[in-house]
DNA sequence: CCTTTCTAGGAATACGTTTTCCTTCGTAAG
DNA sequence: CTTACGAAGGAAAACGTATTCCTAGAAAGG
């Protein structure tokens, strides 16, 4: 244990080199099967790493290779629910190919953006994943950067530089197909914002599913609102009054189906039997504390973060990737749909 | 824009040197306010860095230091609901110092985690922080890493290794005197399994309140249960029955919280006018969902990750710190405690 | 005019690797 | 016996920066 303070001065090639007995250069080698070595002398070299505890420097090794084997992760929501799993996907792929992840959280402030953007230029990132929490296109993070980017869970306003979107047109259609293979028949879709994108994507994947299968739901039937559990609980309400015998729900948000749920079973409806219910998100605490469960659409996000980051390593290769890019969604089915899945 | 794959090079002092018609070292000293030079020097060099938009590399700068104003924050919940905030709150702390942090999510796995400590090794990180989620002591992760490493919402099982944890028992304290002072009589305690330590600790913050108050609530009628909404929900009816006149009720989670709501009112009781009620981790989804709003204690984790950041920056520069260290919890007032509050 | 002192800035070294080029030695071919 | 060649490993350069030491010139004092 070094004394507190201490300078301590770890081991470097060239400890492991004198304990082995040969020059840095060979040790260099050894360590990294280049080169013409007799095999004796390898092991010879990998003994003494070994036993001194050897761990490569990795600043000298990049200072060298013009690589840092380095990138990071910008994120304008502070890691909340959507860029988390974003993030661990994306850190996970890249971790399998030896290369560490800064985190940057620029609370959507330019001025920290900027911040950390001469960070990871000053620390030679190798590139830059940014994750947001809304697919709204927003402003380029620096065109001339010299470094590959790529979006994640957001867009750049310029077109052309690769972006991960998740499905959400087709997770409405799947919700659609879902509830239609049950045998519903009379439809409400409860949803956030029209100012969101997402928002509009999901409905309008419902909506066309609806159309091919020739039911009579319209995007005038769909009732936008907040992202909230109180606008749930109010949206229900509603349904209930103006589509007699409605027998399947479609929500844009788990906190909406939630609120929904809440209602229903105040006003004596049961769930699914008369009325199916589907959220979005599947987000665990929300599905799962729910009662009955919550049958969820699943935008996968972690892959969405391993494809990012594929894409950026591609990047970093030298072969860029253009323009957005969709991963599909996924259904859970739970008990707010099926009465025999728990 | 650099032609894709082209190995663009940055711009380095040497470019900057040149542009101002001095030396490298001159350059150098230039930048950072060092040595004897005339102000118009000084000037000439900053302007030529501005131009060319130098950043200087890090790798470099930390390779001479032996210093790499990095540190890794390694968590064994992929960054779950409690391990993001502690993380947030480091990085800010750190940031402020131009200190970068490496995200390491082991996921409970020891390989991994050994993993990334070679990682960090190898990249040099000048200290380490290690998240959890529950403040149980765990496994040191390395007594002889040479590394300063503080824990945080989590510690070491050698007690002497710093660990930032919160006030679980300050918490339950803030519940109970929050409720006296609302004039509450008879009170309920629903909780978590007890082999969690921080559910003990709450109820024991709890019941010393309460003993103080000369309040005839023991240790006894604490409910051990689950983590969830659904025990909550279970358990409020367990309370009504087992507990007649009850008007305040403390749960040892938002979740627990949110389905003893659920159960009130499905009975007809009314929140907060017949049963105040108290969450504990002030989980703003959960919190503000609910209806009416949850009253909370927020652990401030914010802070536990802020002062865990500062308790490392001590210990890098040569001046650690032991053992545990707690930080204070605070109470935040909803609805569900005074009809007044939103 | 000569010597000392101070100032401004240049040259060189170090940090820890990887890689390229070179040297040495042994062996086989002519 | 001489030449060519392959194998094994050493020496040195390079990456970009900070710092230490040194030098050239100017100013000041005798």
């Amino acid at each position: 244990m070094p004394a507190p303070g201490s300078k301590l001065k770890r081991t470097t090639i060239r400890d492991v080199a004198a304990l082995a007995g040969v020059s840095i250069g060979t040790a260099s080698k050894a360590l990294n099967g280049q080169g013409k070595l007799r095999a004796e002398t390898r092991d010879r070299v990998a003994a003494a790493a070994r036993e001194l505890g050897f761990a490569p420097n990795v600043l000298a090794r990049g200072l060298l290779a013009g690589r840092t084997y380095t990138v990071g992760v910008i994120t304008t929501d502070s890691f909340g629910r959507f860029s988390i799993p974003v993030m661990l996907g994306a850190e996970n792929a890249l971790g399998a190919g030896q290369i560490s992840v800064f985190m940057c959280d620029t609370r959507d402030d330019p001025e920290r953006e900027q911040q950390y953007l001469d960070m990871l230029l000053s620390r030679r990132a190798d590139g830059l994943i940014v994750a947001g929490r809304r697919i709204e296109p927003r402003p380029s993070i620096g065109p001339t950067l010299g470094v590959p980017v790529v979006y994640a869970m957001t867009q750049s306003m310029d077109s052309d530089e690769p972006a991960i979107l998740p499905d959400d047109a087709g997770g409405g259609r799947l919700a659609a197909e879902h509830l239609l293979a049950l045998g519903r028949r009379r439809f409400g879709h409860i949803t956030g914002p029209p100012r969101f994108l997402a928002a509009r994507m999901r409905a309008r994947g419902f909506c066309d599913a609806m159309a091919e299968a020739g039911m009579p739901f319209t995007a005038n039937d769909v009732l936008y609102g907040e992202w909230s559990e109180a606008w749930g609980r109010e949206a229900a309400r509603l349904v209930m009054h103006t589509t007699p015998g409605v027998d399947a729900i479609f929500c844009g948000s788990d906190q909406i189906a939630r609120g929904v749920s809440d209602t229903l079973r105040l006003i004596g409806c049961r769930v699914p039997e008369d009325i199916a219910l589907v959220g979005f998100d599947n987000w665990s605490p929300m599905v799962l504390g729910a009662d009955p469960p919550l049958t969820s659409i699943d935008m996968c996000l972690e892959d969405i973060g391993r494809v990012a980051a594929e894409h950026l390593l591609l990047a970093i290769k030298g072969e860029p990737t253009h323009g957005p890019h969709t991963v599909p969604c996924r259904l859970v089915a739970r008990g707010s749909t099926s009465p025999e899945t728990p």
